[in-house]
DNA sequence: TCGGATGATGTGAGAACTGA
DNA sequence: GTCAGTTCTCACATCATCCG
């Protein structure tokens, strides 16, 4: 079975992606170049006469994936980095750069990773095929060759009138970009006189998001970051380096459109404390992106486009990713069936697919952020207003062990038993298990954990602050009224969060820059968010992790007493538990504060 | 910046080991 | 020596920032 994931990173270029379609039109220009030239830097003999035939069979019989990809082949004796790799792929040289790659003039080639997602971008547009089999057979499909067919452009800000037409048609196809023309036309009609949308915003509202492989961070969150940051290096890093896979898939996609019109591409400007601060990619509908999502969704005199839909682009990096691709493939083609809640349930459950409401409702929420059309009525049914082709899943052994999984059965429960919270938001309990991240080195995985911990509280817990983090300050600050405040540390441990000296001393000082509010100490003073009224007494302090292990109690112990304030661990799953009580009022602030009580909370 | 580039991490299959 | 279970290794899959 192919597993391919059919989510698109690196690919941007239409114009290479074309010439990686005409790779499977015998006689094209791109055959020629490889036959007569390019294969000549193919390391040996035995591969350059594969690599041959291969393309001389290509129209009829198609390439395997892993030929058109290639894979890590490094000379003798070189070391195992990238800038090393040989080429072995095909679609390694029809990405490749003529010029050489930025980093490595000798290379004409791209890497393995580049080249297969030229594959995919072809594939998801409809231009090519990829078969179920373990191979992975490639083929131009009839759409590809039309595509194919048409004149050369050799610049994607120039292509002419007659690829715009067949990409307009292709666009149609593929949920994601009618899911951003979507988003975009609904910011246009709430917000005409300011219709642009940033990467952040269609990032969180784009795909599985939430889930590891559709990491968004939050815009206010970033423009902050940015506002706070005067050093213009940094500012500039914030800029080009702080932004998540789905906010990434967000700017592709929407580049994409760019290219043929469908979008505009503007800055994105928010007001941070009276001052104006940008984003560069800041995204608006246009008239044709009107049009084209017209066609899509259909109307009274267009039926709809129907979709392009593969089981493969149903999920890519979460726990379980082969089980879940699948059990959302099947809650698709239920909704295509019946619109009774109950029977989509007794479907599934048949199939041995069956994880809850919670989680069929996630699913769907995410079947929606995808890009198709379904609404939820009023009696809990759901009813898909789109049009999808054909497509067929393979058939994979439900083993008790794939759902025994004990993070994926921990998330699934929690998505069913917190009715209050929406089951997105449950996805942090996969960032949580992440592998260790430093928050000295502030990765950007780190503060999107720490971000969506302040994100939570703030949003089901009824408890006003702010994310901080940085050096000499916590990782945020959250209060009610002046009756408590807490001073928030978070970490991404997958073993388990043990509370060390460094840790411990890093939340008492803390602690003592609160409790003692000197000007110039730290010379951040970050404590200035505490409001005015709030008694030292009534500050909290608060370790949020995955999980804790090894003597954090004494570590809680420690700092309790050498602060005389009160404070305790609690893991995500608890967290989450407390949020969903507060959320349905099942349990007040206080209570939740009372809880606090230098151990582990429980619920 | 844009359009990839890159080292890192996750994962599964088979090889090697282990102890009754 | 046998063999089921366990661990190790290694190639391949897939990021998540990073950068010329």
């Amino acid at each position: 079975m192919n597993r391919q994931k059919l989510w698109v990173q690196n690919a941007h270029s239409i114009v290479k992606m074309k010439k990686v379609v005409q790779l499977f039109v015998s006689g094209s220009e791109v055959q020629k170049w490889l036959l007569e030239e390019a294969l000549q830097v193919v390391p040996t003999l035995e591969r350059r006469n594969q690599l041959k035939s291969l393309i001389e069979n290509a129209h009829d019989l198609g390439i395997p994936m892993a030929d058109l990809e290639g894979k890590a082949v490094y000379p003798e004796g070189a070391a195992k980095s990238r800038s090393n790799q040989l080429a072995w792929g095909l679609v390694q040289l029809v990405a490749g750069n003529p010029n050489g790659v930025p980093r490595n003039k000798k290379k004409i080639w791209t890497d393995e990773w580049t080249a297969e997602n030229f594959v995919i971008f072809a594939v998801v547009l409809g231009f090519l095929s990829i078969s179920q089999d373990d191979l992975g057979v490639v083929q131009i499909t009839e759409f590809g060759q039309r595509f194919a067919d048409t004149m050369n452009s050799n610049d994607d800000k120039n292509l002419n009138s007659e690829e715009k037409t067949i990409l307009k048609e292709a666009f149609a196809t593929y949920p994601p970009a009618v899911r951003i023309l979507e988003l975009l036309l609904e910011r246009k009609r709430s917000n005409p006189s300011n219709p642009v949308m940033s990467k952040f915003e269609i990032g969180h509202l784009l795909g599985f998001s939430g889930e590891p492989g559709f990491t968004s961070f939050d815009n206010a969150e970033w423009f902050e970051m940015l506002h706070d940051e005067s050093n213009s290096d940094e500012r500039k890093k914030i800029r080009q380096d702080v932004e998540g896979t789905a906010d990434k898939a967000a700017r592709d996609i929407s580049s994409w459109m760019l290219a043929v019109g469908l979008v505009n591409q503007e800055r994105f400007v928010q007001i941070v404390d009276d001052t104006e601060e940008f984003m560069p990619q800041g995204f608006k509908i246009t008239l044709l992106g009107e049009q084209v999502l017209k066609r899509a969704r259909g109307n009274s005199s267009n039926g709809k486009t129907a979709k392009n839909v593969d089981w493969r682009m149903l999920a890519t990096k979460t726990a379980n990713a082969d089980y879940v691709k699948v059990r959302r493939s099947y809650t698709l083609k239920a909704l295509q069936a019946t619109s009774s809640r109950d029977e989509i349930v007794d479907r599934l459950e048949k199939l041995g697919l069956f994880d809850g409401l919670g989680v069929l409702e996630a699913d769907i929420s995410g079947l929606r952020q995808f890009g198709l059309l379904i609404e939820k009525e009023n009696n809990g049914n759901y009813i898909l207003k789109d049009r999808i082709r054909d497509f067929s899943v393979p058939a994979i052994n439900v083993t008790e062990e794939l759902k025994n999984d004990a993070l994926f059965r921990l998330k699934n429960e929690l998505q069913n038993e917190l009715t209050n919270i929406d089951p997105r938001d449950v996805e942090i309990i996969e960032l949580a298990q992440e592998k260790q991240k430093t928050s000295s080195k502030q990765t950007t995985a780190a503060t999107l954990f720490e971000t969506k911990t302040v994100e939570l509280m703030k949003k089901y817990m009824k408890l006003n602050g702010v994310h901080l983090g940085g050096p000499k300050k916590p990782d945020g600050f959250l209060y009610f009224g002046t009756e408590v405040g807490i001073i928030l540390d978070t970490k991404m441990y997958s073993k388990g969060y043990d509370l060390n000296i460094n840790q411990r001393r890093e939340m008492q000082d803390y602690i003592f820059d609160a409790k003692r509010k000197k000007p110039g100490v730290p010379n951040n003073e970050w404590w200035k968010i505490i409001p005015n009224g709030l008694e030292n007494m009534n500050l909290k302090f608060m370790w949020v992790a995955g999980d804790f292990t090894g003597r954090y109690l004494e570590g809680i112990d420690e700092t309790h007493n050498k602060t005389e304030i009160d404070g305790a661990a609690v893991d995500i799953p608890t967290l989450l538990r407390f949020a969903d009580r507060i959320a349905s009022n099942d349990m007040d602030l206080n209570q939740f504060s009372n809880k606090i009580n230098n151990g582990r909370m429980k619920i």
